[in-house]
DNA sequence: TTCAAAATCACCCTAAAGTATGAAGCCTGT
DNA sequence: ACAGGCTTCATACTTTAGGGTGATTTTGAA
């Protein structure tokens, strides 16, 4: 309870208790400035120097830090010897229903001609969807996408 | 030249600005303090809160930017690499090492330009290795070859 | 050494693949 | 209702793949 209270206000009370200190130092440099006399400007200068340094620390440690991104991509080896296809890969390639069964009728070696008699479409809509699957997959050949495919996991 | 000179050392030349205007204020400060009275606590307050905001303003101004790295997974598909050629199929195919080579670079999805490159070969030959390996593994395109090699277990 | 594969390349021609662009009908979610 | 993605198809054009034929050079094994 109480340790969580600390957690969560760490930063408020750490603050509170830097201004307590300064300002028994405040009190304390009062003083001095009775007993010793008159040096308005050596007190001054104190709390000006401790104020500001106070200042710094709090802007160091409350503010938030600008971050300058620094991207640096990580290789993952995805290897897949099991025959699960990889929905997570699928969904990311953004294909379609029609792009994927042209994929995997591509894989299996048939033409676009054979193809579009397996769906019942004509020629240039399998070479719409061929292209768009190109596109998808970032390839320029349907035997690069079968590869690109079947190293992601989409096909078996 | 002095424009130079100011871009340089700008963060310097603001700083010292902002010091001398902050002795000003403490000059003046004093001087109130002379003519109202004995207000050590207004005076000390005062000094504290602005020598604070300067050393907040200080700390954000030449603080430097904390560096965040983002690490970006970037996923490299590779397939099964703990995969054993099927000799025997292959010795099956009789197919020759050329013709193997150029049956591989097909699988990684290259064109026969892209092959003859690779082998140091003219496109013509490239060819003829292809249409021989087609005829060996008794297939009529290059999906299929690639195809049926990988189920024979010539490829991986 | 000899001889048959293997490897290399050339030409020509057709078939298939791929590119670019446009367009219409159909769902889906806002 | 409207935007946007999906599916479908078309036309026109370029590039790549594949088939057929023939030829020369290497090479490996009998």
């Amino acid at each position: 309870m109480i340790s969580k209270f600390i957690k969560t206000h760490k930063q408020s009370i750490v603050y509170g208790l830097a201004m307590a200190v300064m300002l028994f130092v405040l009190k304390w440099l009062e003083l001095k400035f009775i007993i010793i006399g008159h040096s308005f400007e050596i007190y001054a200068g104190l709390i000006a120097v401790i104020f500001t340094g106070l200042g710094i620390w709090l802007a160091l440690k409350l503010a938030q830090p600008k971050e300058k991104t620094v991207i640096v991509e990580k290789p993952i080896y995805v290897s897949n010897e099991n025959f699960v296809v990889n929905y997570e890969a699928l969904q990311q390639t953004n294909m379609s229903r029609r792009e994927l069964e042209v994929l995997e009728l591509m894989a299996e070696g048939l033409s676009n001609l054979e193809i579009a008699g397996r769906l019942f479409v004509s020629l240039n809509t399998v070479k719409t969807h061929s292209a768009r699957l190109f596109e998808k997959l970032d390839v320029k050949r349907r035997t690069q996408a079968v590869d690109k495919a079947k190293r992601m996991g989409i096909l078996k």
